[in-house]
DNA sequence: TATCAAATGTAGCTTTAGCTACACTTCTGC
DNA sequence: GCAGAAGTGTAGCTAAAGCTACATTTGATA
């Protein structure tokens, strides 16, 4: 159905095929994403906590922009992953992995905020379009924007 | 409940609430990942198109890493969306909305991994990154990308 | 031309993420 | 101490995105 001799050679010459590559690439994606929605909510939270001493399911809906009754469910499932705590009618608390998780993700939003800043990117523009890019950004790309923006003289 | 001695100083200066402007950003990054599904899509069946002359939902869903039933599913929501079309048993084909996502999508790819590459980040991180980035990259943030490879000594 | 494998499509299930509407606590101010 | 407002929680809905299992169509080939 589909012409197959050079398919045939490239993988005779030692390469995987290309769709598992792509398919591959495409399934980190899905996973990537999967995680950005507790990282976000345990980032925030962490933030509430530090500058109001409390949680609460409110101001947690607010900030995202969402009602607090999905709030409410999404701070269930970080409970479910291990991620929160808390007794009901009572806050939100991070448990320890939590606040792994939401000092990692911090350190990670404001090196893509600078790396985009170092590129030009209008300060807007960069703290919206940061929101939704560091879900993605690897390790290896952590440490490649790390060490640019290390080399470049500090103003 | 809270002290809003602070944020009503802030209010009286002029400044939005701050809640206002996170809750934007999240709202932004929500819309933007809820196109990118479709993005990828039409880029692949774009791409497939050109070299096979075809696009069938089999290959589409090997190329993503899915079952060939969620890739039919999605299909179908990009001609609800007036992205797609064709006839059962008869392949996928772009309509010219489609045709002109699928090149939009594929310029800004082809940015995003060239900045991952320019900034140090290995070959393959770069291509599995851009894959998430490229649907979180505004306008705004894509004329800087292409400002700086300009500016840059082209090898 | 009849068969049969591959491709396509459909059905039905799960989880996530959103919403509105309603019910129940908590806490503040009087 | 109580009333009412604010906050919290629950129920029930929708849509998306994934899956497996099964049914149907196409088309290659024997
Ligand atoms: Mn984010
Ligand atoms: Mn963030
Ligand atoms: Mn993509
Ligand atoms: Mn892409």
């Amino acid at each position: 159905m589909q012409p197959k001799a050079k398919k045939k050679a490239a993988e005779l010459a030692g390469e995987l095929p290309a769709e598992l590559t792509q398919a591959r690439r495409f399934g980190k994606t899905r996973s990537a994403q999967s995680g950005a929605l507790l990282e976000d909510y345990v980032e925030l939270i962490d933030d509430l906590l530090t500058s109001n001493g409390e949680a609460r399911p409110t101001d947690v809906a607010r900030r995202l922009g969402v009602s607090h009754a999905t709030a409410i469910k999404t701070i269930a499932r970080l409970k479910r992953a291990g991620l929160a705590t808390g007794r009901p009618y009572r806050g939100v608390f991070l448990t320890q992995e939590g606040q792994k998780l939401a000092a990692r993700v911090r350190m990670r939003h404001r090196l893509v905020v600078d790396i985009l800043l170092a590129l030009g990117v209008p300060a807007e523009a960069a703290e919206a379009d940061a929101e939704g890019i560091e879900h993605h950004v690897s390790d290896a790309t952590l440490r490649a924007f790390a060490q640019f923006l290390e080399s470049r003289v500090p103003s």
